[in-house]
DNA sequence: TTGTATGCGTTATCAC
DNA sequence: GTGATAACGCATACAA
């Protein structure tokens, strides 16, 4: 059976509030009693029980990170460095996936689980904000919305612009010369933020080149999978004429587009150029290796869990709009040339 | 400020030890107290304190994943099913990386950090389970080890027969006719379970064709990434003659070893064959199609979810070893044809 | 069937 | 600087 505080003081017949200052790292502590304490710490291996500390202090020292999917490259890799950061401020990581269930998401935001074990929440929904706000009326703990850019300060974000980083995307195409530019990743559903404002720059990018948004050359896609990728793209070289590029709103899209151009008969880029978004490590050694927008996940991690930090710290903090940068990475999938 | 137990009690008019045991549904509750009780539970918006409760009964409902890097797909993919599993008899899932930092696994494992929050842990391992035995000695939770295949019963165990997958992998390509079988994976140091037995495996299928197991065709690999993928496949690229397959332990390690062939001029499968192991979903889509061993990581999350859960229910039952099947897959990375 | 009282292991409030 | 003790919110032994 574990040793508690009570053990200890026994032990080293000292009281249990001794103990835990020592424990604790308390200031006003004695060298000589310090040491004494220490021993019989030692001597029991003596290890703080956290639930009961949790119970005393409210804090868990546990986030819980919501995602649609962890197998999903660009979430598994941005919960590799939420965890990293987490660590390095003395939090650990809980991970739940909503599976595409718009119903779990909202359990989730609303606290359904066993919401009061955790500090906080970092969360990237499927949902807009606006859906989420009535749900977690009840604010029920600190959170944090990833991915999706809003401005009206109801929740914190660190978020993309969405639309800009499309509209990078689409200008790229443009400017190696595609005219019949195709977009993966629209939604069937409007209510979800990140393919409304992916479709959104690439419309204005479309348009400020003074091209029309053809609705025939716009796929959907449920999942960002390279399934639906696959599928997507297969469907598009039915279109007459054929598109001579395409945009896809997730680089697992376009790792699957790829393959369906490939399947065709036809050579991505010199038949259809291929660009998608995130910069997952798996494009950068595929073939041809992907161009993409990449999203800097450190960064979005780091600043998330500051700033879910600062707010179990003090809930009343103003929120803040966190807006992480992007950057065009143009590669074989629309160069036609290796990387250097 | 959330309604406790005692909250809901008064507001009921019963004491807490009725409300208490409408919550946890406990039988012997008449109708009609129940339904106040909920009423006063729905007016007061109460959830359960799941800290107070774990305090009380010694369960957190939370299981400890620790894996080297929950952004290689192998672990990500496992991660997902991990968590399917646990979910569904009622557990939530933390992850921590040990980033195959040695003293890291091995503080996990002592439970240096809050293990106690934990009711149970999986844990993927890099060192062997020699390594692990001591540190594990005052055995603070409950264990399962994934991945390693031994026989002596000193822990749960939900394994792959590593020897056998290599040997297979190795035995497809020597049927294709290889004979300069290359392979990329083995450790610098031997302490690491998983690249030994599958060296083990290599041989071996060597042998029974009547080749030697060269060594200047074997290749170290540090973490089974990409990157180290691509280099162990230049280097081997320069040896002559030229190895004309190469086996790698793990899809992401073949992943970089194909584009590393790529690179130097050469054609997948017609100059050099190249086959994993993992059955990662890049695979599949990659060009070529990547051959592999598949490895059942829903049946291997189930059964560790299920062993482990028991576990918790019965620390003094038996170790298990469970063995979870594998399947040889050719794609075109083997075959040059596409998949039917 | 329901109410009362105790304790889980810790921290924090009071005294000394 | 240190000791005794009350709370944190829940579950349960015991009583009624």
């Amino acid at each position: 059976m574990a040793a508690t505080l009570r053990d200890v003081a026994e032990h080293a017949k000292v009281s249990v509030r001794t103990v835990s200052n020592v424990v604790s790292g308390y200031t006003h502590v004695s060298p000589g009693m310090r040491e004494r304490v220490q021993l019989a710490i030692e001597e029991l291996d003596y290890r703080p029980n956290p639930v009961a500390r949790t119970l005393r202090t409210g804090r868990t020292g546990l986030l819980a990170l919501v995602v649609p999917e962890i197998d999903v490259p660009y979430f598994s890799e941005l919960a590799r460095d939420v965890i990293n950061a987490a660590a390095r401020v003395g939090y650990q990581v809980m991970i739940d996936q909503t599976g595409h269930d718009h119903d779990r998401e909202q359990d989730l935001l609303r606290g359904a689980d066993r919401s009061m074990l955790f500090d906080g929440m970092l969360f990237a929904p499927l949902a807009t904000e606006d859906e989420l706000v009535d749900v977690n009326a009840s604010q029920t703990m600190p959170l944090i919305l990833l991915g999706e850019h809003t401005f009206d300060g109801r929740f914190d974000h660190v978020a993309i612009d969405n639309v800009q980083a499309a509209h990078d995307a689409t200008s790229h195409l443009l400017q190696l010369g595609r005219r019949r530019i195709a977009a993966i990743g629209a939604q069937p559903k409007e209510h979800y933020a990140t393919p409304l404002q992916r479709t959104e720059g690439f419309s204005k990018a479309l348009n400020e080149a003074g091209l029309a948004h053809e609705p025939a050359l716009v796929r959907t896609a449920a999942h960002y999978s390279r399934a639906d990728g696959y599928a997507a793209a297969a469907s598009l070289l039915t279109e007459s004429p054929r598109p001579d590029a395409v945009f896809c709103y997730s680089d697992l899209l376009a790792m699957g587009a790829v393959r369906a151009i490939f399947d065709a008969g036809l050579r991505v880029p010199e038949d259809v150029a291929v660009i998608g978004i995130d910069d997952i490590e798996e494009g950068r050694y595929a073939r041809p290796s992907l161009s993409t927008v990449s999203l800097d996940t450190p960064y979005i991690a780091e600043q998330a869990v500051a700033r879910i930090a600062a707010r179990i710290e003090d809930p009343d903090l103003p929120t803040k709009e966190i807006v992480a940068p992007h950057s065009l990475i143009a590669r074989e999938s629309t160069s036609g040339k290796r990387p250097e």
